[in-house]
DNA sequence: CAGAATCCCGGAGGATACTG
DNA sequence: CAGTATCCTCCGGGATTCTG
């Protein structure tokens, strides 16, 4: 995302998290490490691309750790710093209203809106 | 935004809130309604259209309330509904991140690092 | 398995001019 | 003041191929 101009909090903060990948990839690794293909399965609309981009920015952000196993093959597991787990409140935050968003909108889409009067 | 594969909720607020501008725009919202000429001086980096698309989508959403003063020259307010006051929450923990990350970078660039006793 | 390298495209976002 | 209307740029993101 560009630079951001005004320097207000909000908005160092969507630079770093509003991109369309990384408050979730974030979101999957609070409840415990995950290796790459995982992450993969777990988000079908990913490219290995943009998983690996995203991994990178947030590893330099210092909110997830890499960790490589020397195995054969090697085993590369992601989990979420120190620092990263400040994202926990705001993963929940948003999970909250995304579950209530999508609950609302099946309301709609049912036909059945929030005023019962006047469905009678 | 692309749309949403998974359904999971992380995803689909984020496919709503996720561009660089609209948490932003609702931030400035919280308080009290807001012109748009006063959204446009509170973000110089955005530009008329982009507020306009940002607004549009938002009241589409049913998250903000557009209303027009037929007065001259129009006066054109917009502002939370209730269903955005659901927002509160997450602008408030996405800024207090926000400040964190802010303050903490502000170290680094200083750099001062966070264990003083290797600086000894 | 976990990527790197390359090529590519659409759309988010920007600049400018104009208007009721 | 609060927008439309155009045109344009750039980069977020995708598809595919290759490798230690």
């Amino acid at each position: 995302m560009k630079k951001t101009v005004t320097g207000c909090s909000v908005e160092e903060a969507m630079h770093l998290l509003g991109g369309r990948w990384r408050l979730l990839i974030v979101s999957y690794l609070v409840d415990e490490p995950k290796r790459f293909n995982e992450l993969r399965r777990l988000m079908p609309g990913i490219s290995q691309r943009m998983l690996t981009l995203d991994l990178r920015a947030l590893e330099q952000a210092g909110l997830i750790r890499r960790t490589v196993y020397p195995t054969v093959p090697v085993k590369v597991e992601y989990s979420l710093t120190g620092d990263g787990r400040r994202l926990e409140k705001v993963v929940a935050v948003v999970k909250e209203f995304g579950l209530w968003l999508k609950d609302r909108d099946k309301q709609v889409l049912a036909g059945r809106e929030v005023s019962p009067a006047l469905t009678v």
